[in-house]
DNA sequence: TATTGTTATACTCTATAACTATA
DNA sequence: TATAGTTATAGAGTATAACAATA
């Protein structure tokens, strides 16, 4: 380890720093662009993954989304309300609601993920392809490393385990 | 544009989820190391810019962590009863206050370096050296893009102007 | 008894507004 | 008049606690 770090580089840049930064251009542009989607980048990464894995339940979406369970059910009203989603009882466990994508909700998604893409192709404009490229897979690594080390005995979303159409 | 985007691989993985969930690692095992500075990670910012660049009014270091200037004083007030850093008064402009470090700060702040580079590694410990090289280095290079492009009138801070010891 | 989802409440964090002292 | 720093207050966002339904 100790590789040749920008941190030592350029203090005050730290890390963290860096990601902040990074990640807050993130926010700023894909929450603008999903200005249609109700409850923003939330809204659409639950589009996101009732469309493209088998549906999860509530517990499982708060912890995809980093957020406490209390959160869930007024962004879900929401999208809901909206004609997005839809509540279903589980059959194997009547407690539990599994979270379902409607046809508008398709729609809607396939519109918003042309919209982030955009966005965010535009907070990667500043450096050339080949940086992109790295930094998109590198995090992508680094990021599935730490989520699979995270210590829930229940996991929180089987992130491969996706549903091909 | 249009890369090999990981984003199209892992549906509910998206770029600002990856940042996530690393940034959220980062922070919580940083801020974890930094038990014994005052306002964990904010204070040891501050500690790390008082310490390399030339002192930095409250403005500009409110802008270099991306919060309000309201929220600084207490902050500084921390660090300041703790003997960290001082506020001097700016000779050429008595209205602003330059935060100037101790050398108890420096001493703290050392510490502190260590603890945060160890926590680092840890979060990064999970992919190759390769990976981790990569990662830091187009961060490093897509975040200072992206900074050097904000829309300041009143630069954050010259990130790259360091007083060298 | 434990867990899912829900609601109400309390708490934390942040930004807004108003003030002072300088410019 | 405008800006740096400060303070108090209001607002947004979050988690805690208590509940009903189900296991």
């Amino acid at each position: 380890m100790r590789d040749e770090l920008p941190t030592a580089a350029i203090p005050g840049a730290d890390l963290g720093w860096m990601l902040g930064v990074i990640l807050q251009a993130w926010h700023e542009a894909v929450e603008d662009a999903l200005s249609d989607v109700p409850q923003g980048i939330r809204g659409y990464r639950i589009l996101t993954v009732a469309a493209h894995h088998k549906p999860a339940t509530q517990s499982e979406l708060a912890r995809h989304l980093s957020i406490d369970r209390t959160v869930l059910p007024y962004i879900l009203d929401e999208l809901e309300s909206a004609g997005l989603v839809e509540r279903h009882v589980d059959a194997k466990d009547r407690r539990a609601r599994r979270v379902v994508i409607t046809d508008d909700g398709r729609v809607r998604l396939r519109r918003a993920e042309a919209a982030v893409q955009a966005a965010q192709d535009e907070v990667l404009a500043g450096v050339p392809t080949g940086t992109r490229k790295r930094f998109l897979h590198s995090a992508s690594a680094l990021a599935l490393s730490i989520h699979s080390a995270q210590p829930y005995l229940d996991p929180c979303l089987a992130v491969l385990d996706v549903v091909r159409e």
